[in-house]
DNA sequence: CGGTCACGTCAAGGGAGCGTCAAGAAGGGT
DNA sequence: ACCCTTCTTGACGCTCCCTTGACGTGACCG
């Protein structure tokens, strides 16, 4: 269930909010002030956060700094000022959406949906991920066999697998390999990627002439395919 | 460099947009009603879509629909009407933002960063298309059947299928498809579209002989159907 | 009823692209 | 100056994809 948490000093505003949302399924957690919402939303993170401006504690620019300072969960923005600098004030702070009062419960709800949505799939990036028998962490560079060996990599054959592993499931072209690992003017040495893509194969491949996670796309690329 | 098509039939709007987007190092593409902003969007997809709701020859949510079809690019809504159902109806569609004319220049590029900084950070985008049985990752290059299994499909299947798909609903001419898989002087060789098509029926059609999805309009060209 | 056109299907040759092996060139460390 | 690792380059089968031709079928029309 989507997590809300609601900001807003007006008793009325404060209630609106919670039943309509409330009715459309979400858990809803209130908070009148913006110290209240930073500790709230610290002890118990929200999905999503609506925020009035206008608080009696603090100014509400600073509330989505100090949000923004360690989260990124989307905030929609009430307000009561309509000036334009005031949006780019709180959008450019963070704000993912900005709302003058007087607004509908309708538009509010549809805006809520609309950044929801495109959150909802954002997951997680991971530094260690699993070849077969072996576990590669990108971030400390190494490769490491299930019984404990390392696996030497060359430079080369380093930024190759990066690039295949930052881009899991997903087809790489080979323009776009030779690009990013040879530079610009090697697109077509295709004769590199097979010499590499084979040497990967040989280092992280049960059998390297059936891979099964550094596959190829005859045509088009090649592919990372994880477990 | 970010990519924004600007979708309007107001010519000075539409100047000024371009005028400020320029200035601020996007790069502008425009389109002056909506099947110009969907053949545009299909053949050179932008990072951001700017889209006003007031079109002359569509309305603007169904191009909202259309794109949505195949991708999931960030789009910004311009629109005259303040209404609340026009705003819930566009967000729901897929609209990430909805600005009411009048608007402050300097509120419509806060709101463009807005969405561009969520959608830059959180990663890749996922375009997925269901055909029949079968799920299309356009970004991927996937086609996955319910069952898991993995479909194949050469380079040359992959280019037309994606046009079509990019175009859901839309009849595509021979002549379009011929020029944009095989070339400028392949517009007449209309058994390789027949070879390739029922290629694709043999892989993607419950019933090749009976397609659902894949639809010849004699004499014209083809069509995807979606569901 | 017969002809034509456009589309769908099948089959087969030719060639592009891939994996592999091998050897030379370049760079860095001792 | 020498060796070792890494990168570059060339060559050679082999597989699979593209191309091409021929034939069948249904729709439309005279």
């Amino acid at each position: 269930m989507t997590r809300v948490l609601v900001v807003d000093d007006e008793p009325q505003i404060l209630r609106a909010l919670r039943i309509n949302l409330r009715a459309r399924r979400y858990e809803v957690a209130v908070a009148a002030d913006g110290a209240d919402a930073l500790r709230l939303a610290a002890s118990q993170p929200p999905d999503l956060v609506v925020l009035d401006l206008g608080l009696p504690d603090m100014d509400g620019v600073d509330v989505i700094r100090g949000l923004r300072g360690w989260t990124n969960i989307p905030i929609i923005v009430l307000s009561g000022r309509a000036g334009s600098q005031d949006k780019v004030l709180a959008l450019d702070a963070g704000a993912d959406d900005y709302v003058t009062k007087p607004f509908g419960v309708d538009e509010l709800l549809a805006r809520v949906r609309a950044v929801t949505r495109r959150t909802a799939g954002a997951g997680e990036t991971v530094a260690t991920v699993t070849v077969g028998r072996f576990t590669v962490d990108l971030a400390a560079r190494t490769v490491r066999s299930d019984d404990g060996r390392e696996v030497r990599l060359t430079p080369t054959e380093w930024h190759l697998l990066e690039i295949l592993i930052r881009n899991p499931g997903r087809l790489v072209s080979q323009r776009q390999l030779l690009h990013d690992v040879w530079g610009p003017q090697y697109q077509s040495e295709t004769n590199y990627l097979r010499q590499y893509m084979a040497q990967l194969r040989r280092k992280l491949e049960d059998d390297p002439a059936r891979p099964r996670h550094l596959l190829t796309e005859p045509g088009m690329g090649y592919r990372f395919q994880p477990e």
